[in-house]
DNA sequence: GATGAATGAGATTTCATTCAT
DNA sequence: CATGAATGAAATCTCATTCAT
């Protein structure tokens, strides 16, 4: 004898497509795109499969709107970065890593790169989004960077195009290693304590050379 | 003996399944797993549909009977490597990178890790299999001679265990943004090149600090 | 009576369902009644999906609705016709004939028949309306008519049941040489110079018989 | 016990095509092609739902492969009959009809042409495939006789183009009646009588003019 | 009433795996 | 043994119909 009888589902057009790519996000990313049905994706986003069809036009549809959002905020992120970029490069660089260490703590934000990574195979198109959204504009700000630090004579004479692999890279390794791979990590092994380590050798070198050698 | 017919049809039995792993090497990599058709290796492989399960119990199965073989000659080279790790860490660590950079540039080596890293969302076996067999291995040796480096007074006092990634993060940035995101590269860019530049970078750091200061 | 705003949005209610049949005719035969979804019609009729269902139970009964709709004039106009078949009957077919052209001119009228055949395999009760409405009824009326030309003297000793297949047939050959098969028709070939062949023909046959012969 | 143990299926390629486009012949015909399941025809042809797409792409490829399969003879028959066509155009035109009753009684030839009306809207296609192989040729062929008929006096100058539909017409009308609207046919009413009938009020006309008139 | 979001049964199509030949 | 025809489970997608708003 409940007196509100409970509707079944609720009209909420508006909230459904994000809600769908979240749900989606999250299932593509733990069990793969092919192995991901849309039925699980349906059922995540609490709605049912026919109704997925009303706002993405096909499994593949929502794997790159998927991507397509999560890239907006990241390409303006990059872009302000290229913008305030004066001062100390080596600043500039701590903070952008800051910015990175943030976001790759984030599992939803780490969840794109991986995803981009792991379907790029089967939809190249994917990986091309990416490299012209992200990384294209990314890499070339950091290019920028460095190349400006060799001008101001804050870094040695190094060529910006490969020294880039050496700022990023071990931040891949890092996400990839514990991540992707499962490493385990000790307790002392956070993510600051990472970076300052990175930092420290990015711009030291391991080299022991005695001043003056 | 030059009376022997020599069918050129029959070849060994026991070639067959390396053939049919290489096929689906090929296969897994340019399509991904599950958008590979068993008949799609098998016609690579140079044989029928119903032989592959002669050999093989599952697809899945090859997948993983991929996995494995390739991990075998790798494993064993990281080993060996441990044990003639001896000398200046500097060449040590050049004379590994040079390995690498062979590997990296024969697609189908590269191809493995590639191929776990796709397919770790849908079989976390195979990440599990990788580290087991190759991380766990291969960055302990690594880890151990940056140790011995700090110990012998070749290396400034850095942790170990993060170093590792400033070694081979930059690898992975740049086959990552090469050969997965397709950036373009310059042709002076070459892998040689790039191996210096990282050396340099990675043992001397970026930081352009006056001698003496 | 001008103060009145007249909303262009209101309709009166009681004109939707012809206007939902006249929308669902012209989908059904253009398309064909599987192919066309029930928004289509909605789309076409100026309303919602939701609101087909206030006036139809179901898209099979659109059709079926559709069916009995458009037999009713004919069914009116045939009974007539067999009422007011007085005089010659050359001269009764030759206005019967000039109705039927008119009808068959006019797209939507042509419509009902070719929509019948289309879809009387998958609903054998349309068939059977429009047999008991139409043919039943035009037929029999035709029948009796020729009959009476016979009787009268005015016709030879035909067979009526026969004789009417003479009399329709070449329409409905016309009909779907030209409005279903495409066969492309010279400027010259009209519908009368049709009729009037049609007619010299069922007169007077093809042959050529010397008087007297 | 028993000795054999009947296999589940046999291999038997060869045959399999046609057996499932008789299948879906009886298939689309009695329930229309959009109200057929895959299945259907499957289970008609005797194998399994996933069979069929070996043979054939698609649903629609069936249709398709049916309409050509049934079209090869009667083109064959067709442009044979316009090459026999001399002598008394009568006689070409009684024989010529008495081959087309054999086909109309056969019901799996008479399937061909109703299913191309009934899927002519869905499948444009279909229609011009069966006017350009048959329709065209058979329509010329016969103006081709009837103009041959007109210039050597066997027929009154009659517009070919326009007579043909008289010569076909009144069997399009007793099929049409007869198998589609199921109008109920008396004993005595064979198609032999029909055809009787037909020459006769064809060559002879209905008007009984009276002799010298 | 009208709307169109949501449902869910059902249809087509794919393909790993089996097994007659 | 090899082959590839055949199976059948499963996945994507469609759309008539319902019902919250």
């Amino acid at each position: 004898m409940p007196g509100e009888p409970e509707p079944k589902w609720r009209r909420r057009a508006e909230d459904r497509p994000d809600e769908v790519l979240d749900a989606a996000l999250s299932q593509f990313v733990s069990r793969g795109f092919a192995a991901t049905k849309v039925e699980d994706i349906a059922r995540e986003a609490g709605l049912s499969k026919g109704a997925i069809y009303r706002y993405f036009a096909s499994k593949e549809d929502i794997l790159e709107s998927l991507i397509r959002r999560a890239i907006v905020p990241i390409a303006e992120r990059v872009s302000e970065l290229a913008r305030t970029s004066t001062g100390d490069p080596v600043e500039v660089i701590r903070s952008m890593m800051s910015v990175v260490i943030v976001n790759i703590s984030d599992p939803n934000t780490l969840a794109i790169p991986r995803l981009v990574l792991q379907e790029s195979g089967t939809f190249p198109k994917l990986a091309e989004i990416y490299r012209r959204e992200v990384l294209d504009r990314g890499v070339s700000a950091m290019e920028t960077l460095i190349e400006r630090g060799v001008a101001e004579g804050y870094f040695r004479p190094v060529q910006p195009r490969f020294a880039v692999r050496n700022v990023i890279g071990p931040f891949i390794a890092h996400v990839l290693l514990v991540q992707v791979f499962g490493m385990e990590r000790r307790p002392e092994e956070t993510m600051e304590a990472f970076l300052e380590s990175h930092l420290d050798i990015l711009m030291n070198g391991l080299s022991n050379k005695p001043e003056g050698a």
